[in-house]
DNA sequence: CTGAAAGCGCTTACAG
DNA sequence: CTGAAAGCGCTTACAG
């Protein structure tokens, strides 16, 4: 017994009148807003579920100036750890009934990241996430205006009132610790460009050295193309002092051991090198890789719920949440390609 | 001079102000649905970069009944092609000024499938894209209304009128081709599960496997733990006929050659094992994999694309564009885990 | 507790 | 070419 219009989605006034009651009462039955009437509240139930009504996601966004969305902006968009962040941030946002949108930054010039983010902005998105991996993230929170709840993923502490970030620093001082522990003298960091915050693996390593007493600290910067990476591990392998190498991430660590091998330096016999990321085919290589495990997925998770938190606040007019840097703990995952130097014991 | 309202984002209405012309004639000089008198339009501009103007998605959305948004459906949001696939759409979507969602099927009851769905759709999206990984994708194709732009990624030919799939069953027969033509009498596939299509990287195994005769073709099915493909690795490597084997992906490759070798049988010496997808990792492995690469980004954007020229012919009150089947070429990267057999010359 | 009214920002017939 | 009017589907004061 369609009502009204015979055709297509119903609206919010085909239950109403499916229900006998006036609009208003319908929204104020949907939002829990004002009391409604046992008798109504059933009518209205029962109308809604004969219908299948689903309220309009984009009526509500204008009537209420806000949309049940957010938005992630990233400039990394390809990035392993991109991935894990956009999934976890997104399933919680399904969770909790919200639309989730992706933009990318990366890829367009600087005045067309103002315009991108004004479009951004014109959805009406009920907060949004940046995922900071490089200056591009820092310059986009300015351009976000003060109201709009947000949180920061990465970054340096304090760069924003809500944050979660990776165990990075940490990462990089237990990685180096472990090496260190095991009796090396030095350990060589080879690394990707890193963001501009002070979160980074590679302060860790500087950490753990300083807490170490050692003072000659080697650290070489490779690009994304691996080549670079087995170029310099057959240079490395030549260096009659080298023992340990704490590569920035994985795939970085099995480049290196291919150049070292390429010049009959065994891992970890003759040098141990340990990777970062514990991506899938770390636990696989050959030997299977020391790593740091981080998980990403809960990050992505945490940073909804943090600003979840922030939108609740919000429309329910209470007071913003308290100021929050929520770290994300990893873990080191030993395995066979880091063990004693030779002339340890 | 701040028109009407002082505060916040401006409006329509407040550029029609300061135009000193009506909203609508903005509105027309906005979409270009009707002349605007060359005066006007001046002022319009004027004041359009004056106020840093943006019109707002969702208002438009609500008086044209579609946002300018697309909404990508997934159920294997983790997955490597996935990443791929969803940073191609996103850039080709971002670049058309569209609005780029995802939402992901998995980790939700059948139930909550259909609602979940609704919901995408009360956001009025002017399309959807399906990417498809199981049975879940094509239930999901019959919850989609007609008239919605949609078009299907993967999936077997024909599920969709408008289709974008990756040269999967090529890609299976070229890499078992490649084998076979360097002699191999016998390719054994490993594979993960596969989606219920008829492009799938198996079939091509199977349709190379036939054209050259071979009648004992064996598959074996392995899941996501890849100690499981170790555990078969060092089981094949007690197969005397062994010579060449076919991984459904590349890390099921390495860790079939893990097992191979812990039984001490060599790659590519004794067995050849080629992989599938060419992930970064896979040139440093030692031995290089042989594998077959396929581009997922172009595959995302050529989706985004064919879903773009729908949505226009829509609005244009023009004919839909014919029905279209596209598929995105991969190629074989021949390494050196794949070799003549040993007795083979 | 519950209607009638007005409004969110934009677009589309309808009359000039 | 261009206004005034009505409407998209919902919500929020305003009066009962």
């Amino acid at each position: 017994m369609p009502p009204s219009g015979n055709r297509s989605t119903p609206v919010i006034k085909d239950v109403a009148q499916l229900a006998g009651v006036s609009v208003p009462t319908v929204s104020r039955y949907l939002n829990g807003t004002a009391k409604v009437s046992q008798e109504k509240r059933e009518k209205i139930a029962q109308a809604i579920k004969l219908l299948d009504y689903k309220p309009s996601f984009v009526a509500r966004a204008l009537a209420n100036k806000v949309m049940d969305s957010v938005t992630l902006l990233t400039s990394l968009s390809r990035y392993w750890a991109t991935t894990e962040i956009n999934s976890g941030a997104e399933h919680a946002a399904r969770d909790r009934g919200f639309l989730f949108g992706v933009t990318s930054l990366d890829g367009i010039s600087d005045d067309e990241i103002e315009s991108t983010i004004n479009r951004v902005l014109s959805a009406n998105p009920a907060g949004v996430i940046v995922s900071e991996s490089d200056e591009i993230a820092i310059q986009v929170l300015h351009q976000i205006p003060k109201d709009t709840p947000l949180v920061l993923i990465g970054g340096s502490r304090g760069d924003a009132p809500y944050q979660v970030m990776p165990s990075e620093r940490e990462g990089g001082r237990v990685i180096t610790e472990h090496l260190l522990g095991l009796g090396h003298r030095n350990v060589v960091h080879v690394h990707r460009p890193e963001g501009p915050n002070n979160n980074t693996r590679t302060l860790g390593w500087r950490d753990a050295m300083r807490d170490a007493g050692i003072q000659a600290v080697e650290a070489y910067q490779v690009g994304s193309d691996l080549e670079e990476s087995v170029e310099l591990g057959r240079k490395l392998a030549h260096d009659p002092n080298l023992t340990a190498i704490f590569a920035g991430n994985d795939e970085t660590a099995i480049s290196l051991i291919k150049g070292l091998r390429d010049e009959g330096v065994h891992v970890p016999e003759d040098v141990s090198v340990a990777g970062y990321n514990d991506q899938l085919f770390s636990r696989m290589w050959d030997p299977p890789l020391t790593s740091y495990s981080q998980n990403f997925v809960d990050l992505g998770a945490a940073a909804f719920e943090m600003l979840y938190a922030q939108i609740e606040a919000k429309r329910a007019g209470n007071p913003a949440p308290a100021p929050e840097c929520r770290v994300i703990e990893g873990r080191l995952m030993v395995r066979d390609s880091t063990a004693a130097p030779r002339n340890a014991a």
